[in-house]
DNA sequence: GTGGTCTAGACCACC
DNA sequence: GTGGTCTAGACCACA
């Protein structure tokens, strides 16, 4: 299930190719999976179809996911693009702070904690 | 020395920001340091003074640095304000990366292979 | 309805982000009630947009309204926060002036003496 | 003893008048009493001499005090004019926020608030 | 349509 | 000289 934060300066359209990159990477959708209709999502979600088909769009282009004229659209042999979608964006992160004196200690103690933190939270919700 | 990428989709004055708060954090920038006129930046970047202004009076308003009517910016005491700018960033990709299922493995041979070419780099411009 | 005095030193966007939170405050405007489009609101008070925008980029800041990229401003949930903008200037003039030796019953007759006049003058209005 | 803050949006010169009004007030000055000399103040403050003759030249104007040449400069007879520059401030900010729809009781209180703090402060001093 | 950003050039108060 | 503010007009991404 997707959440979309309509507040914060992260698109619309991009939390949903998020979603969708993130449900592949985890193993729920599998390559050649139907990905829900654009207009169906749209309504679950209470946004724009046009969002929607901009993120599917999107997705096409960087060969995540492919679209079968009047059948829908379909999750793609990917190998592991669509954590591209993830590690590149960290490792970009992981050279700025780099490259501005962070140590590398810091950013190994960043990345063990939110590790340790998220979990604890999964362990803690598969008790519920 | 900042360089500014007028191409990429960062700010103008997001990219001076992080170019300061970077100098701070590698200590080339000392607390009470005075950084360059804003005019003075403008003209050596060949951009807007607006632009720099706009960066200087976000930077005040996080207390990164501060401003004395008629003198000029300085750097302001503080813990580490300005590698927050950059570590805040790094955790809320590596939460997002972890989140959408990508390993903690992967995240950290990513850092330790950015942290290794960075040493390579740096240590071939020494050898300049 | 927002009222601009180009004459004096408070600077425009100031007196625009004092006008949306005298809104609030006096409930004129509700949480996740849509505030006027930023070009339309200079248009109105005859002033540049980028002024407005500058107001709206501020109040947000202080989390009095939030942004939706391409739908408009919208006040945000908050307990008091746009009343703050108000009493934190009148508890510093009140620090200020007790701390110079102006006694309390000083400031307590001026109080007294602005808000029977404002009293008087809004029964006249009602009576129009 | 005036102590300048030479942070903040308040200016330097204003805040000397300040210093000097509150003196008054307090009836640390009174009238016909000399006043330091501009720059023998402006050595003790670390200030630009300038600053100080700017600040004078104004609690002249606004008839505080009154230069005598090669003499220096005196405090006159002056009522609550002295008074009233704290005052003033205070009744704009009060007419500002009872305008803004902050009530009455609000204000009433934070004066209390703000003056049994300042009475228990100063009553701890004087007990050091 | 919206807000976000940038450029250009100008005025002001302060030191 | 400095930073702070305003105007004018422009481009962009987003919905």
């Amino acid at each position: 299930m997707i959440v979309i934060d309509v507040t914060g300066r992260v698109p619309i359209f991009e939390q949903i190719c998020r979603g969708i990159c993130g449900d592949i990477a985890k193993g729920i959708l599998k390559p050649h999976d139907r990905i829900p209709a654009a207009r169906v999502l749209a309504k679950d979600l209470g946004i724009n179809p046009n969002t929607v088909a901009k993120a599917y769009a999107a997705l096409e282009r960087d060969g995540i996911i492919y679209s079968l004229a009047g059948k829908g659209c379909f999750v793609a042999e990917h190998g592991n693009r669509a954590d591209r979608r993830f590690t590149d964006e960290f490792e970009q992160k992981t050279r700025e702070a780099l490259h501005a004196g962070v140590s590398r200690e810091t950013l190994a103690e960043i990345l063990e904690r939110v590790w340790t933190e998220m979990s604890e939270k999964k362990e803690g919700d598969s008790n519920d």
